[in-house]
DNA sequence: CCTCCAAATGAAAATGATTTTCATTATCTC
DNA sequence: GAGATAATGAAAATCATTTTCATTTGGAGG
């Protein structure tokens, strides 16, 4: 809420301009919703979403926190993440270069993963003549705290 | 069903024989969904195993396939596959290495994509503490028949 | 400011895939 | 073969997400 001109305040902003040039009426409840997704550090469904944005707004209901994440979607502003239960997560996109996912099967925890070494998989599909032009990686297995055998742990 | 020794009859008997000795029972329902998904060229749903499977056991019922699927599942005979719309696909799996997919955008066929050049990927996670045990990866694009013309499509 | 109307909202109902319940059937062990 | 118990299927329940529809509201144009 604090309007210090942060750059996190500027992307907050810069996406509202996007979706208002892009014919959408900016309403609280859309300030609340993308507020609430730029606070979340990683992908989340839209509950949890709906759940932050509350505290923004709390007469939000469910059914547009949905609606504004699929218009964000539908301008490129946010982009979806599915995981192994069968629920959508949201999270808004980065400017440049997409990132991947280390999923913990432990905790459930999801850090980035910049790194993005595609290139040779997509020649690979292009030899066979398949252009491809977007892809889904994700990696799991168990993070830092969760080393199956006497691992570090750390507080958050 | 005949009984000719081929290469994918003993595939077929050997995942049945995997599933009674993995403490299942062997009925004719499971029979039908196991020969069904063998039958299948690539991953696809319940719905469509079912359809499949009713043509070698006519009274089954869907939720006997979802049990099935999920058991073969829980024993390694099978995997799912998760794509864009919120429906699982299933897949028996290979005996050795895993294979991704090329997923057309246009026509939604299904390709396989035997390469998996990951290691660098993983090493990326092992950095940062994270030990990569499985990762999911599928392709989206433009199969050969659907090319778009002079259409220009960048990666994600 | 004021008006107006299409866009946006939210409560409730609908959907659609998947899961659970539970009474009945069938496999496999003894 | 008999019995324990796993498996089946019809119907109902879940659960995330979408649709419906009556009501509210943003913001373009006056
Ligand atoms: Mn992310
Ligand atoms: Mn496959
Ligand atoms: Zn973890
Ligand atoms: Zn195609």
């Amino acid at each position: 809420m604090v309007r210090d001109g942060s750059a996190a305040e500027r992307r907050f902003e810069g996406r509202l301009r996007s979706l208002r040039s892009a014919g959408h009426r900016i309403t609280a409840q859309r300030r609340a919703v993308l507020r609430a997704l730029a606070m979340m550090g990683c992908a989340c469904g839209a509950e949890d979403v709906h759940a932050r944005a509350r505290r923004i707004y709390p007469r939000l209901g469910l059914v547009t926190v949905y609606r504004t994440l699929a218009a964000l979607v539908r301008e490129g502003l946010a982009q979806t993440v599915q995981l192994d239960d069968g629920r959508v997560r949201y999270e808004l996109r980065d400017d440049g270069r997409h990132h991947h996912h280390l999923v913990c099967l432990s905790c459930g925890s999801i850090a980035r993963l910049e790194a993005c070494a595609l290139g040779r998989l997509q020649s690979a599909g292009l030899r066979r003549g398949f252009r491809v032009t977007a892809h889904r990686l994700e990696l799991f297995g168990y993070c830092e705290d969760c080393q199956p055998s006497g691992g570090r742990h750390e507080a958050r």
